[in-house]
DNA sequence: CAGGATGTCTAGCGTTGCTAGAATGCCGTC
DNA sequence: GACGGCATTCTAGCAACGCTAGACATCCTG
């Protein structure tokens, strides 16, 4: 009883993951608009429902999609500031890598930070990997820097503006060297 | 025959906004997911295909709303500009005016930055409206200064970035003011 | 007053997210 | 080793979506 509930959870839970990497991939390749629950049902060989057993909605799926986002994008940051040696630099790097996530996943940094979702942001249930992307540009700033936060949040709402603006056209994707340039220039000196 | 259909070009020039500002309403009280054209048509008192004969579709509707949006920012941005008495100041005051705007009308700004849209950016057929909205931010720089293009990208970029992430509460929808504080703090010097 | 063009509506197509209830298959027990 | 019972999966379908074809009515023109 044991080991044969054992094997199922483990089934399960390997089909869990199975459902989010098919609707990442599907995102990706085709946009989110094409991520259905007929398609991606048909992605994992199951039939419609057996989405529902695992997750609330259609929703809940894109909110895990968005979640394994947030963790890559935690590493992607953390792997850029150690690779900067001064906390000058730092910042920098860090700023870069931020907007080649946004660039080079798009889909991925849709579902994070523009479709709808069920992660709470900035409360209690806030779940780690938001905490820790958040914190790596915290970690520019130095520790004594009584306003580090809420540096960090004007830094990190800048650079979403730069994603979010040159990803749709609304500013030309070419000056994105230049205004990250300008915006550090401007930031530095704070930390 | 002129006066005739001069007449029903009225009336149906009168009929074009009111489905504008129908959908407006509707995306203003109950937000955007429950803007269908069922509804609107409903609103409007004619039927569902009448929609179709003033607009290519559902996103042409969403479209006609965001351009109005950007007609009514740029004229708030202009109101905020002008009435601040030196290009210092001016600055601040038209960023607030920004933030003022986004927050006070979420489903309009959301139509103007976050849905999908016809609407072409910065190119040679950009609507005046847009055009317009950014030279608001433009104009706070000094005519001499031959970044000011980029600058104001910058600026609008951390804005839409600070509107749209405190709104999704992603970032704490409190400090918004002492963001902008800090954003401009940094920026000043350089118009 | 008839003819034709213009404009509007009814009805319906294909697709969406989601779910109830039938059917299947696997487990533990006698 | 056959069987009852439970969990899981699927078939089928609902309501609502954006959108459209074709019937219907209405009004101007000759």
């Amino acid at each position: 009883m044991s080991a044969i509930s054992e094997r199922r959870e483990r089934e399960r839970a390997h089909r869990h993951q199975l459902i989010i990497t098919a609707a990442r991939e599907l995102a990706e390749t085709e946009g989110w608009e094409a991520v259905t629950t007929r398609r991606l049902a048909e992605r994992v060989e199951y039939s419609q429902p057996v989405l529902y057993s695992h997750f609330n909605g259609k929703e809940a799926i894109v909110s895990a999609v968005a979640l394994d986002g947030f963790s890559e994008l935690a590493a992607h940051l953390r792997r850029a500031r150690h690779a900067a040696p001064e906390p000058g630099p730092a910042l920098r790097a860090v700023c870069r890598a931020y907007l080649e996530f946004a660039t080079e996943r798009p889909a991925l940094y849709q579902a994070m930070f523009i479709l709808p979702t069920d992660l709470k942001f900035a409360s209690e249930e806030t779940p780690p990997p938001l905490r820790t992307a958040f914190g790596e540009f915290v970690s520019c700033f130095r520790p004594d820097n009584k306003r580090r936060e809420l540096f960090a949040e004007v830094v990190w709402s800048a650079l979403h503006g730069m994603a979010v603006l040159s990803e749709s056209g609304r500013i030309p994707p070419d000056g994105q060297e230049e205004r990250l340039d300008f915006l550090i220039t401007q930031i530095a000196g704070t930390h």
